[in-house]
This record gives structure tokens, C-alpha cells and sequence, in this order.
DNA sequence: GTTGAGCGTT
């Protein structure tokens, strides 16, 4: 049941607009909207259609509450990773929206202006090196980032429903879909999400500190541990010091970056049901 | 039934 489109915008007030480009003169609202809210809190999604025909015009409107969830979208929908901008077979475009109702103030793809940010959703971002140390670690980060948007943690009435879903199919290299929900305490999920992250972020500025090769840390020890359980990081630096030193002396097994990150996601869905199934405790985790 | 740069519902 579709309730956009039909009743005019209905809070169009201290809302966030983007702009959706190329998308197929098909798709409607109900296509747009389960992308787009995994972002956030959707307010109105609108396709402008030709008066007479009622054809689309082949763009639409997506309002968001907040303007760092509105952001968030732009980053992801708009960015370079196939299994989560492409809508009916295009890859769609994913800006704000510079000119109509209540236009944002636009600069360089951001919004300037005080942004309300949504209480009790902030997620942690995975810690981006000061200095560009390779371009390889910050591939490695983007991926991450979307790995991070891509499990999504709801608060509902004092549980938390957790769901990670991720496609790489578009890619062509992996198949990968999982989808896990359950009812837990909130805090405990929380926990994992953060956790994971942190982890897969010390491990790789350890690996440049030390002179190794990321993708073989990364491959041979981080997500290994992960797997075996939450450690807190702290407890990782120096056996990942000297796993990281017998990795280089071992023959160097190739790894892409998509692998790594599609191993990570296994971790993490694995986690998340270890937790899910009680084999980990929230003790383990600090 | 097709098309493909762009900015909006009463």
C-alpha cells in the first residue's frame, strides 16, 4: 500500500530532499523507498509525472527527516558499489535537491547548514587513518563503510531487531545473501556491530605500522579472530604483531579486497548469530 | 509496448 505519491507532500517542513536521477520510467514509489529507507527516516518519495499520460518522468524525490541520514543516502545510493544504487536494472543517481521546496543549502554534494542529527541511531564509523598511508587502506575503509551501512540495527520497544543484508552478485564475483532478524537485548547487538569494526580497523593500522602486508593480516589473522570470538582490541595488538610477522614469511595467498570484505561480512553475519544463539556474552566483549 | 537530460505533487 503506497503512501506516497498520492496525497501531495505531506511534511514537507525542516525535511531533507534528495534527488533520484535515472531511474527507469517504471519504477515507483514502493521501488524506491525500501532502498532508501535503510538510510533513514523517510518522509515522502515522489516521482514527478507527465500531466496528461501519467508516464514518469524518469527522477524522483525522496525526503528525508534528517539531514545526516539524508547525507548518508547520498553517500551510499550515489556511490560506487553496484548492489546497493541500482534500482530495475540502472544505476541510479543520488543527490540533494538544489531547486523546489524547502532546497537545502547545496555545497560541493553537502548540506551547509546545522544538521539535527537522529538521536539513539548514531553508528560508529570505521576510524580512517590521519594520513593517507595507501590507497589500498582506503579502499579497504570505503569497503567497510558500506559493509557497516548494510547491517542495520533498529531499536524497537526496547529490543533491537537485527538485520544485516548485503548483495554482491552485480559485482560478478561472490553470491552472497544473508539475512538475519531476531529479537535480543538492544545493548548486546549494539555491542557487535561496534565491535567488529573496531577490529577490522586496528588490525589494519596495525599492519601498516608494521611493515606487513594488509590483505595477508587482514586475511590470515583478522577475521580469523573475529571469528573465534570478540576480543577487544587491545588484547589483539600483540599477536597481531606476530601473526602479522609469520604471515610474511609465509608463501602470500591472493586476496582482493572484495574477498576481504565479503569474509568480513560472514564474520559479522556469524557473529551476529553466535549472539543471537547465546554462545557469546556481552562480558566477552569489553 | 519505445525514450534518457534533468529539479517538484493540489
Amino acid at each position: 500500500m503506497s503512501h506516497f505519491g498520492r496525497t501531495g507532500p505531506p511534511d514537507i517542513k525542516d525535511t531533507y530532499s534528495l534527488l533520484v536521477l535515472n531511474i527507469s520510467f517504471r519504477t515507483n514509489a514502493d521501488d524506491l523507498f525500501p532502498l532508501f529507507d535503510r538510510y533513514g527516516k523517510v518522509v515522502d518519495v515522489f516521482i514527478p509525472r507527465d500531466r496528461r499520460t501519467g508516464e514518469s518522468r524518469g527522477f524522483a524525490f525522496v525526503r528525508y527527516k534528517y539531514a545526516d541520514e539524508a547525507q548518508m543516502a547520498v553517500e551510499r545510493l550515489d556511490g560506487k558499489f553496484p548492489p546497493w544504487r541500482e534500482v530495475d536494472g540502472r544505476n541510479i543517481m543520488v543527490q540533494f535537491a538544489k531547486y523546489g521546496p524547502n532546497a537545502e543549502r547545496i555545497h560541493k554534494g553537502k548540506i551547509m547548514e546545522a544538521i539535527p542529527s537522529r538521536r539513539g541511531r548514531s553508528r560508529s564509523r570505521s576510524p580512517r587513518p590521519r594520513q593517507v598511508v595507501s590507497e589500498q587502506l582506503n579502499t579497504l575503509y570505503d569497503y567497510l563503510a558500506d559493509i557497516e551501512t548494510a547491517i542495520e540495527i533498529e531499536n524497537i520497544e526496547g529490543e533491537a531487531a537485527v538485520e544485516a543484508e548485503i548483495g554482491m552478485r552485480e559485482i560478478g564475483i561472490v553470491t552472497v545473501r544473508e539475512r538475519i532478524a531476531a529479537e535480543v537485548e538492544a545493548e548486546a547487538e549494539a555491542e557487535v556491530l561496534v565491535e567488529v569494526l573496531t577490529i577490522i580497523g586496528a588490525v589494519a593500522e596495525i599492519a601498516v605500522g608494521a611493515g606487513v602486508l594488509l590483505m595477508t593480516v587482514l586475511h590470515q589473522l583478522g577475521v580469523v579472530l573475529i571469528l573465534q570470538g570478540v576480543h577487544h582490541p587491545v588484547a589483539l595488538l600483540p599477536q597481531a604483531l606476530r601473526k602479522g610477522a609469520m604471515a610474511e614469511s609465509h608463501p602470500l595467498q591472493k586476496v582482493s579486497l572484495l574477498q576481504v570484505a565479503v569474509q568480513i561480512l560472514e564474520a559479522h553475519l556469524l557473529t551476529a548469530q553466535m549472539r543471537i544463539d547465546g554462545c557469546l556474552g556481552v562480558e566477552e566483549l569489553v
